[in-house]
DNA sequence: ATTGACGTTTACGTTAGCGTAAGCTATGAC
DNA sequence: GTCATAGCTTACGCTAACGTAAACGTCAAT
C-alpha cells in the first residue's frame, strides 16, 4: 500500500538523512523534552514504534513533528493539531463523510487566513510605532 | 497633552459609535466574559476608569481591547501582549531606552513574519490535500 | 419595597501543556 | 562486574487563563 497520506510531504531538511530517529533525536532536533514528545504520543498525536520499550521515531513521524511544531506555533491547540491530524487519516470513508472533510479543512483554511490577516494588521501597527519612536528620537537631545 | 499612542489607531468599526462602554458592552462586542475583561485588568491589560464602583471603558480602553483580541486569536500569551502594550508607553524613556524599544519590536515582527510563513505553508498542505480527497471522490462509486 | 438586571469583590475550581522527581530496565564502555 | 547513558512508566506539581459560585451594592420599574 503506497503513502496516502500528505503528510509525508510535510518536512524540514533532514540534515543527518536518516530512516529511524530515536526520542532523543528529535527532542535535540526539534527543540523539546522528550517528556513532551511522550506527551504528544499520550495525547494521541504521534504513535512511534517501539523496539522493545524504546520507541522509535520514522520519517513520517518526524514529518508529523515537524507539522506539529508549526501548527503550535501559530497558536492551535494540540486537540485541535490533533483535529487536523486525524483529517489526514480518513481516506477509509465514504462519500459523505469525505464531503465533511473537505468542508472542515475548508473551515480551517478560512480560520487560517483571517490570523495572516491579523498578524498583518499587527505588523502594520507595530511598523508604523517604529516610525514614531524614530522620529522622536531623532528631534530629541537626551 | 496630545494621544501619543498609536493604539488609539487599531480599531474595529464601531457601530454605534460611542464614546463610553460598560463591561458587557465590550464583553458582548468582543464575544468575551466579563469575567475575562476583569482578569485583563488584574492582569494589567486594561485600566478602565470608575464611576463609582463600576468600570467605565472609553474608546482607547475599546480600541486596547480590539488589539488584546487580534494578538490572542495569533497565539501570544497575556503577558506577552501585555509587553506589547507597554511598548506603547515608552514615549517618555532616553535614547537607549527607544532603541531598546524598537529591537523588540523588530524582533517581533520577525517571529510574526515567520507565524505568517507558518500558517502559508499549512495551507498549501491543506489544499493540496483537499484536491487529493476530492479526486478520490470522484473515482470513487461509493 | 421588592424584584430584577447589572455591577462589584473574593476565592476556590478547572483545563492544557508540559516539568520534575522517583524508581526501574537495558546496553555499551571500562 | 559496575558505571554511565539513555530509555521507560507512574504520578504528583505547576502556570496560564479564565469559569463558577457566593455574597453583596445600586438603581429603575412595578
Amino acid at each position: 500500500m503506497h503513502d496516502r497520506s500528505s503528510l509525508g510531504t510535510i518536512d524540514t531538511p533532514d540534515a543527518k538523512n536518516r530512516q529511524q530517529y530515536t526520542i532523543s533525536d528529535l527532542s535535540e532536533e526539534f527543540g523539546v523534552t522528550a517528556r513532551a514528545l511522550r506527551f504528544y504520543e499520550d495525547e494521541g498525536l504521534l504513535a512511534p514504534k517501539r523496539k522493545g520499550t524504546s520507541r522509535v521515531y520514522s520519517k513520517r513521524d518526524r514529518a508529523r513533528l515537524a507539522w506539529i511544531m508549526r501548527a503550535k506555533n501559530v497558536g492551535f491547540s494540540l486537540s485541535e493539531i490533533r483535529e487536523m491530524i486525524d483529517l489526514y487519516d480518513v481516506g477509509d470513508g465514504r462519500r459523505e463523510q469525505r464531503r465533511v472533510t473537505i468542508k472542515r479543512c475548508n473551515d480551517r483554511i478560512k480560520l487560517m487566513r483571517q490570523q495572516q490577516a491579523d498578524i498583518e494588521s499587527a505588523v502594520q501597527e507595530l511598523t508604523s510605532f517604529i516610525k514614531m519612536v524614530e522620529r522622536a528620537d531623532a528631534e530629541s537631545d537626551d
